[in-house]
RNA sequence: GCCCAGAUAGCUCAGUAGGUAGAGCAGUGGACUGAAAAUCCUCGUGUGGCUGGUUCGAUUCCGGCUCUGGGCA
């Protein structure tokens, strides 16, 4: 065949879109994106809501410390359990790592299966500069803990009926962030939002999805559960309890450890705790697929082992740069 | 071998004084703009074990058979 070598494009990649490896989890999206960094020259970032904390490793099945070290890793690892965080924050890291790893001449890989993440960078969401007041969402709770979310829910129609219609009245989390808005700014959360889109993504996408079959990702979710537990995810867990975090801190939602915590609180036997994670995974990564159904721009890739699927991505952009050509 | 109880949704069961059935769980689809592995919404047709009978009509009543659980020998 004739030289494959394309121009600059090894050592210029500012307008290569970035690639983003999605998919519910034990899809095989890890490996499957160490491989497309090391072809590529790649850095990976990380979208991952719960692979930001230090400590958590089994459970979010972070890239191991060996797998770590064949390509470069980011957003991992950077917060203590217990400390908050949000998709805001996510976008803000992601952007800037995108604009480093570009800088070096590197191609950036996204992967992960938080929805809301990925979104927020696909979609190019501008989100308002109204933060989280950690007093007042207190405060919020509260109110709904004593006169009821129908209180609450009562008072965002007098005050944003867009919002109010929109959402659920039984969605609490909405409810509370959408009076977080107005309460501080006097501003709706709807008309922050109407605004939010209209500068489009920062960069170009070139996204895959990872997918299995359904009985087939339930039964690698089930295995892997299994796994698990079996590699020390009661000890993570114990550690974890350890630290003696106040309720309703984010890290403690995660799947695997708020199970396993009733477990040695002996409120379960383990066979309970382990069928409860693995029906929680399999939700959750139904609940991740919605996402990832909506996201038009993702090319799906089924049935495929990490190494297969690594091929089809490569020659996926390969075509793409010959016929830029 | 005999006696008793059961057999209804993927699972556990309810109900129909005879007019072709509904809960929980599991599962499905969806929403998502600073907690997102979170939060929330939607969706219930299944040879009523098989087979005869009674009846205008049987999942429901009666008989036989099969299977399951328990008891007696």
């Amino acid at each position: 065949m004739m030289n494959d070598r394309i121009g600059k494009t090894d050592t210029d990649r500012s307008e290569q879109p970035v690639l983003v490896v999605a998919g519910p989890t034990a899809s095989g999206k890890t490996e499957t994106a160490i491989r497309l960094a090391e072809a590529l020259d790649g850095e990976i970032i990380s979208a991952d809501s719960m692979q930001i904390y230090r400590g958590m490793d089994i459970g979010t099945a972070k890239a191991t410390i060996a797998e770590q070290k064949r390509v470069p890793h980011h957003i991992i690892d950077i917060l203590n359990p217990g400390e908050p965080f949000s998709v805001a924050e996510y976008q803000a890291l992601a952007l800037d790592k995108i604009r480093q790893i570009k800088g070096r001449g590197h191609q950036p890989i996204l992967c992960g299966g938080t929805g809301q993440y990925l979104a927020a960078l696909t979609d190019g969401i501008e989100f308002s500069p109204v933060t989280v007041d950690p007093e007042l969402r207190r405060t919020l709770n509260a109110e709904a803990e004593q006169s009821g979310l129908s209180a609450l829910w009562q008072e965002l129609q007098s005050c944003d009926p867009e919002t109010a219609t929109k959402i659920s009245g039984t969605d609490r989390k909405r409810i509370i962030r959408a009076l977080e808005v107005y309460r501080q700014t006097g501003k709706t959360i709807s008309w922050y939002n109407a605004k939010s889109k209209q500068k489009g993504p920062a960069y170009p996408y070139l996204g895959f999805c990872l997918n299995h079959e359904r009985a087939e990702l339930y039964r690698r979710i089930d295995r892997r559960v299994v796994k698990m537990i079996e590699s020390g995810l009661i000890e993570e867990t114990r550690a974890l309890l350890a630290l003696n975090l106040p309720a309703g801190s984010t890290c403690l939602q995660a799947i695997g450890y708020k199970e396993l915590i009733g477990y040695l609180q002996g409120k379960m036997p383990l066979d309970e705790a382990q069928a409860n994670i693995q029906q929680a995974t399999r939700r959750y990564a139904k609940r991740q697929l919605t996402w990832f159904r909506k996201m038009v721009e993702l090319s799906w890739l089924n049935d495929l082992e990490p190494a297969a699927a690594t091929e089809i991505i490569l020659n996926h952009i390969q075509n793409k740069v010959k016929l830029r050509l």
